[in-house]
DNA sequence: ATACTTGGTGTAAATATACCAATAAGTACA
DNA sequence: TGTACTTATTGGTATATTTACACCAAGTAT
């Protein structure tokens, strides 16, 4: 196998795109890299991929090391190989997407974290290596996705009002919404739990709080059930 | 940076899920090896990825010696990773998925093109490797690209018949589709080039050739059409 | 009690889908 | 030459789904 030799010196690493929903707005985690190349440069969170490490468990790491988190959405993108991308060597790199509940999410201090900050999508500026493109694939993906498969609710708190929802969807698509065809498909679905509970201490009359019944979607998604908003 | 050599020890490879149509029934490439791991036994067109080329351009490669075809449609799928998906090392996959129009199409004599069979998607058997995993994510894909991007079209030849394009998607998306409504909604969508030729030679009323009108499409693209079948 | 804020609801019109069947235009063959 | 055969093309209707659209409800703040 001498002869394949020059085919084994690629490094492989993971880069992951961690969408959050705050104040209204989408935001991803972007770290402040503390060393060459591209130092002091904002970079998506990533890491190269160690030599027995399944992909998705390095980036499982990844997210545990800034997140702390481990049980949480995880969608492998694409994968990123232009030659000369990494200024270091051939580099290609698999970028993941995540969503994260922020009301479960804290900051691990003393690691990656520390130089974490969330940054609103439409603020992202310049980012090192071509993770500018691999933000951009992963939104990109994350638009499309969020029309047919139900992963807007890994982005919210387990119980949430369907105003919550209508919003954190206008965000994602850039679009506003008709509250009322909203609100009867999605309950038309039949995937919400509503526990009769409310909201408290609001200003104005107190919403529903619904949660997302898993395993009636996937009871459903056996019957050949398809979400589609 | 000595203390990064380890992580740059992985192999890359490009697999091919190549799909084309006919005798209306949808069909992959398939390739029988000639050299160990999984010598003799059916495989996607693959090969490892030069240190100095890009991903694409492997896989284009790859279509080039098959095929003789330059310019085809081909899209990344996603990357297969698992430690030990490779016998001989560790060694990553990205798979591709590129659709033929199998009028286009001659096999290269005396190259790998001599080992390759077209297969129905439905007969496919064990393949080497993980590759059945991966042809079956691209036919996932596959399936679920065909209702919202005008892909179809890279399967027929460049002239066809409005009962071969339903064919086509019935054989893709496994289901069978009104007739009438079928040709409403793809007329509606203005993007066939009607040349008023019709079929010669059929023994029976021969049906209108049309052409799938690209610029149009584009055009319509751009006012924020999207195309849904 | 009044202003303020967000929550919650129904109906009519347009569009899409499911389903039905007769005629048209060729070739094959007697 | 004509008759059988095959697939193409077309219109209409009943039903389901999607879209557009505006007002009252239920709390807090003052």
């Amino acid at each position: 196998m001498d002869d394949v030799k020059p085919y084994f010196h690629f490094g492989l690493s993971i880069d992951c795109v961690i969408f959050g929903f705050d104040q209204g707005e989408l935001k991803i985690l972007l770290i402040k890299r503390n060393e060459a190349p591209f130092y002091n440069t904002w970079a998506l969170p990533g890491n190269l991929v160690h030599p027995q490490e399944e992909l998705e468990s390095a980036a499982v790491r990844i997210l545990r090391e800034i997140a702390g988190l481990e049980y949480i959405f995880l969608e492998q993108i694409r994968t990123f190989g232009e030659v000369n991308r990494h200024p270091l060597g051939r580099v290609i790199t698999t970028a993941y997407c995540a969503l994260i509940n922020i009301t479960k999410f804290h900051l691990i201090p003393g690691s990656l974290a520390d130089r974490a900050e969330w940054v609103a999508v439409s603020d992202v500026k310049q980012l090192a290596f071509d993770h500018n493109n691999i933000f951009s694939a992963c939104l990109s993906h994350l638009r499309h996705s969020i029309r047919t498969k139900p992963i807007g609710f890994e982005l919210l708190p387990d119980k949430f009002t369907l105003s919550q929802l209508q919003d954190l969807y206008e965000a994602i698509l850039q679009q506003s919404l008709d509250k009322r065809n909203f609100r009867k498909k999605i309950l038309s679905m039949n995937i919400l739990i509503d526990n009769k509970e409310q909201q408290k201490h609001v200003a104005h009359r107190p919403a529903r709080l619904y949660e997302f019944d898993v395993t009636k979607y996937n009871k459903f998604l056996k019957e050949g059930f398809t979400f589609d908003l």
